[in-house]
DNA sequence: TGCCGTGGGTAACGCGCGTTACTTGCGTTA
DNA sequence: TAACGCAAGTAACGCGCGTTACCCACGGCA
């Protein structure tokens, strides 16, 4: 018998297509057989030689399983969907990428559809329909949702027909399930890391305050100021536009408005990008860092935090993780099992670096 | 009629499947009138009222279309598949997001498969074989490899059996056409920027000297130098470390070096990141940007070059283009349109900001 | 009257595979 | 010798859909 001359029909091209009636053939037994060995199936009465003939006639036409037929016949994709707004996304590639390698280690394939599309409105615009229905036509076992910043949203009302969860966002409306950073344990450990060095006097550029992350995060230093005896002092709480900008100018704002006894020795800047506009406003002024002002950034922005000079000390936003975990809740979710919490918190790490 | 009420079969749960059979009842014609009416089809005989009554029925039972039923029918998946190193990647983001929003023009889905497991090994590592495989089994039409810096990469042979682009690399040991930036052009026009600001010395920051970015960018500058009737003084090239700190020590050397008239007024770093180090250095000295010291970069890495201050001019690597373009040589391949060229430049556009 | 389009559909096959029900040969036991 | 059980496999159905071949009524025309 030829070896890997597949059967051609007639003349026509017929690019490729081993099929397991192929190897079947090649292996003389019934395609029931192959799809027995090819599954590993328990109760399989399949004895060890013809098992191994088939697994040389795989070898030898190099055949390799259609997984949408086999998706079609077993009534099971293993596929979920995940969909984010990858454009102005800074760091939703690390989502994707912690619910990437989770699905890998589940055997899960990941879809990832944009839902960056025009019609986004407001602050709390909905997620793209037309992403979510071409997941949906791919029979998706479950839904993913990923939000490049903290914050509620709303979903498609045909999410509902899988099992869903939203990553670093929460369902403004309804009871879907979902996994957000810990902003106010972040916060905590932030200002904790500053205390214990010493700082008591702690400058904070905020963000947005209306915005989870800046409620949380604030809440947060709050607590750790509190159990310290302190209290946060508002007029050292600053608005910052969350830019580089935005952070130069609300520390030049905190650094000028107090003689020296009474200025912050240390800047709690609830961004990186904050935290890098505040190091030129010390720099500028003379002051070093951390000797004179200790300065504290939050996100983990790598590109920036592990770049400046010195190196930020900062808390990290726990991006992989809560892919990984959104995955994981997805599987616990399909196979039928019991949703552990609605909002799952996952904790944000200190990272020590050089800036306090 | 009641209008959203989907009609649910007597009591059983019936989780999913509303298939064209039910809408074919539903609207009292043959399920090949459904699959008529749905895909369009030219030369179709169906009266516009019963194609209103279908498309009516698909309405009422919230009928979906099954992907992979229709890909196993008709021989063709409307996938493509990308592997990418997902997780080093600062901006291989930015070529999935080019490809997405090209994929998703063209009514093509594209599946994203991680390459970045533990047996990566050297520069010219292959590209990993099992996300091909898996991409293979899903049948995608066409592959795509994206490496995150620009060099030569090794593919798996069982990517013969499809049509594959390579963006941001090219074919170490084939002939597989590939996306790559014009990294000569790039060169040439950040110096002809600082030629036309008045520059005549020029110090270089450069990168590892044998890599593609390093070979070409150089040599563009070279170009740039020699039309202005000048040459590139190999003293004013250092060496350097592709980080910020490795920017910091380059930039330093080449600043204290010389007395200060024969100090360069210009400083052209291979990447944005040394540019960030540059920048340190440059202050230290108490010298000013652009006034003492103008800077250039290359890369375009908005975290950085975006926030810096000034904001750095430099010089843009179009992941998104390239990510955009490789989707559109493989639907070319795959309609079976001869390829321009097995390896397209796309240029990288130089972006002023301030710091010249 | 017979014949031939032509508009408006439908029956039925196959895509590649999972799965269930069934068959067959053979050794064992009563 | 018949009855039985079990290992080793196979035939055949169905998943949801694209597609090809076919069918039927009806009108026009010679």
């Amino acid at each position: 018998m030829a070896k890997t001359t597949t059967p051609n029909h007639s003349g026509a091209a017929r690019q490729r297509g081993v099929t397991m009636n192929d190897v079947a053939k090649h292996a003389g037994v019934s395609r029931t057989a192959v799809s027995f060995v090819l599954s590993n199936r328990e109760n399989a009465s399949i004895s060890e030689e013809t098992r191994i003939r088939i697994n040389e006639a795989v070898q030898a036409l190099g055949y390799r399983p259609n997984a949408g037929a086999r998706a079609l016949a077993s009534q099971r994709s293993d596929w979920y969907g995940i969909v984010t707004e990858i454009v102005t996304a800074p760091f939703a590639v690390d989502i994707i990428k912690g619910a990437q390698d989770q699905a890998w280690l589940d055997r899960k394939f990941l879809l990832i559809a944009p839902s960056d599309q025009a019609d986004a409105v407001g602050p709390n615009q909905g997620m793209e329909d037309a992403a979510t229905e071409k997941l949906l036509e791919q029979r998706v076992e479950g839904l993913l949702y990923a939000a490049t910043f903290h914050r509620g949203v709303h979903v498609p009302e045909s999410t509902k027909e899988v099992p869903t969860v939203l990553i670093n966002c929460f369902d403004a409306d309804g009871k879907l399930p979902s996994i957000v950073p810990d902003e106010r344990a972040g916060g905590r450990v932030a200002v904790e890391r500053l205390l214990q060095a010493g700082h008591r006097r702690i400058g904070v550029i905020n963000l947005d305050p209306d915005i989870p992350a800046a409620i949380g995060r604030l809440e947060g230093a709050r607590e750790a100021l509190a159990e310290a005896g302190l209290e946060l002092d508002p007029e050292l709480v600053v608005p910052g536009y969350a830019t580089a900008d935005g952070g130069y100018d609300a520390a030049c704002r905190i650094l000028d408005r107090y003689p020296q006894e009474d200025r912050p020795t240390a800047l709690f800047c609830l961004n990186d990008r904050m935290a890098m506009g505040a190091y030129d406003a010390i720099k500028e002024r003379g002051l070093t860092i951390p000797g004179d002002i200790a300065v504290i950034g939050f996100d983990n922005q790598e590109l920036i935090a592990a770049y400046l000079r010195p190196k930020l000390t900062t808390v990290a936003l726990p991006f992989e993780k809560m892919g990984a975990l959104g995955v994981q809740t997805l599987a616990a979710l399909t196979a039928g099992q019991p949703i552990i919490a609605d909002q799952q918190l996952v904790g944000c790490p200190l990272l020590e670096r050089s800036s306090v």
